[in-house]
DNA sequence: ACTATCACAGCACACGTGTGCCGTAACACG
DNA sequence: CGTGTTACGGCACACGTGTGCTGTGATAGT
């Protein structure tokens, strides 16, 4: 049926191997550049496609990575991780590497049943994004592959991690609104108590505050954690009147994420207020801020470049040779914890206060 | 390394072949179910997986299917495909498919190169998400593995479709709006004429207003086409003003897709309108609806829904055998179209209306 | 002329699994 | 006891590719 090198071989009267080496640049034996050519025309003609599939399992190399997925429900409130798929479909093309999806994967089980696909599809390395669950057992797996974390993951990983450096981000929306002419800011957030990404943030907005020589006021509601998308924006519009009461007179407000951004955006309509008129808003993630009316502006959480940098690293660890991987284990080095900075996306949602001072309405 | 078969038969004094048969339930010949038994029990010891490369090797199918991802640029206005794919993904894992990502790919040509990819991974079938671009070109590959297009494609397709069927999503549109009590309902798009999709969905919207005995007008700006989504709800900001003209004393608009609708938020804002007080809005395609402010009344697209199908029907027409498909080419049947109907879903952007007659304004 | 060297070609096996066919015990029946 | 039948186990090969090792012809060196 398929045509294979056995065909190309006995149309020009070689062995197989011969045509193997050609085709895979073996050049540990000479070759005639005479037969080179003309294999290598042979195999233009006859359509010659290698089986990934022989070749694999010779090999041991499946030049493909595996992609856990969660979060499958049909109406989910996560489109959070297109942009990331995109990257790391990406990063891994570059490197000559395909992608298999495992998954969706409902519950802890079918992440560990996932797993298997890596001994089973002799996957080379495996990237979980967002993964929350315990670390533990992903790791008792045997398979020696590695297993990359790629963004908004638990913080006691002992995989390696890509993920978003939040705070330069948060600088720069600061000092872009410093330069608007802004002094009042608000930091808001409907995140529970004890949410280590809320503190970093949070932490990161005081720090430019402080070093600005602004007035910053943090209001973190400390309500329930882990919502959807929707319930997110119905607390925040409900929660915001109440934060903006601890700074009456703000004239720029930065949300941890987008759907309390949007919420904001409701609140603000709710008494009267236009954006950027009367408030600026910026939010977080950048998932649907740029059709919003107006259009956000947003520190992006960069879900194409963590992807891309997951794929990449987690190609570069699986090639990396056992030995240095053993030796690694050995001496139990530091786990690797890559950092992408987060960038501003200036929309049309932020723009120099029209009053100076005085509290809103 | 791995533990295979071999070493199952090894330990227990028997030839692989018998572990193969038990392991794939080949009951051709009778095997003591003791043997079964103690064969099932090393497996599980051993920690036994099966190497896919070598099955499918042997066997010609590998149980995965190919999925072409288009629009991969990184801040890429689309984030349409990801239900899509949850719907592809859970429908292909339902079969005990895998899914192989090929992309994404920026060109044409690149789209062939993932074709290449069906003979190399051997893949049993791809699916093609939003294909629009020339489908000669793709049946030329001489693989038989069938090609499912699934949503928003091509209409003169020879693959069988998979699509969705925006007639009763419109028809509940105009029903809800009307049982709401609005008698005077607007049709609103941007996109360029002659786009079949607009005149289709036109055509149920005028269909149901003439069933309900409402009033109703078509308003089409007939602008560009293809644009991201961050300029429809420009275009469709600066333009709404102009089609409510053709109905001042409208009560209700139906949008062709989402980012009109929110343009439409955006322009009604603009003149001091409330959705839904003073205007009830229905957008399409439920990709940013539910995070609007007031959330969105959405016709949906059944991205999951419509991925899921094809997802069945790619494999379905994978295991058909061969002979049938032969057949079907000669006979010419006619082209599989599968249509998904759209369903209404109800959130915040419609209400009874306030004004009963009068202008708006 | 004999041999060492070189530049290649190809045999044979391996990777892990599936399967047609034959061998072989056990058993029953005449 | 001989033979047919049944119920199973295993040999051998296939799938397509990669590679160590050996074979071979030509050329050069002594």
């Amino acid at each position: 049926m398929a045509v294979t090198i056995r065909d190309i071989a006995k149309r020009l009267n070689l062995s197989h191997s011969t045509v193997s080496r050609i085709i895979n640049n073996r050049d540990s034996s000479f070759i005639s550049t005479e037969t080179r050519a003309r294999v290598r025309q042979t195999a233009e003609e006859l359509g010659y496609r290698p089986n990934y599939h022989a070749r694999s399992l010779q090999t041991g190399k499946a030049c493909v990575l595996g992609l856990v997925l969660e979060k499958p429900e049909p109406n989910s409130e996560d489109r959070f991780w297109q942009s990331m798929l995109n990257g790391i479909s990406t990063g891994a093309r570059s490197r000559g590497y395909d992608l298999l999806i495992i998954g969706p994967a409902r519950e802890q089980s079918e992440i560990e049943r996932g797993l298997e696909y890596v001994t089973e599809h002799r996957v080379d390395a495996l990237v979980i994004p967002g993964y929350l669950g315990s670390l533990d057992q992903l790791s008792s797996q045997s398979s020696d592959a590695p297993i990359v974390l790629a963004g908004n993951s638990a913080s006691n990983a002992r995989h390696p991690v890509v993920d978003l450096d939040a705070a330069p981000g948060i600088e720069a929306a600061v000092d872009h609104l410093a330069e608007l002419g802004h002094r009042r800011l608000l930091w808001f957030d409907v995140e529970r108590e004890g949410n280590g990404s809320v503190d970093y943030r949070r932490a990161a907005f005081r720090k430019a505050i402080t070093r600005r020589a602004l007035k910053g006021v943090e209001a973190s509601m400390n309500l329930e954690s882990r919502l959807n998308e929707e319930r997110t924006v119905e607390l925040s519009r409900r929660h915001f009147p109440e934060a903006l009461a601890r700074l009456p007179d703000a004239t720029g407000v930065i949300c941890y994420n987008e759907p309390t951004a949007f919420g904001v955006y409701a609140a603000a309509a709710d008494r009267g207020l236009r954006v950027p008129r009367d408030l600026s808003v910026i939010g977080f993630d950048d998932i649907h801020a740029a059709v919003a009316a107006p259009s956000m502006t947003v520190v992006s959480h960069m879900l194409y470049a963590i992807g891309m940098k997951a794929a990449e690293l987690a190609i570069a660890l699986s090639e990396t040779p056992a030995t240095s991987v053993k030796k690694s284990k050995s001496v139990a080095t530091a786990p690797i914890r890559e950092l992408i900075p987060a960038e501003l996306i200036v929309r049309q949602s932020t723009a120099a206060p029209q009053r100076t001072a005085g509290p809103i309405v």
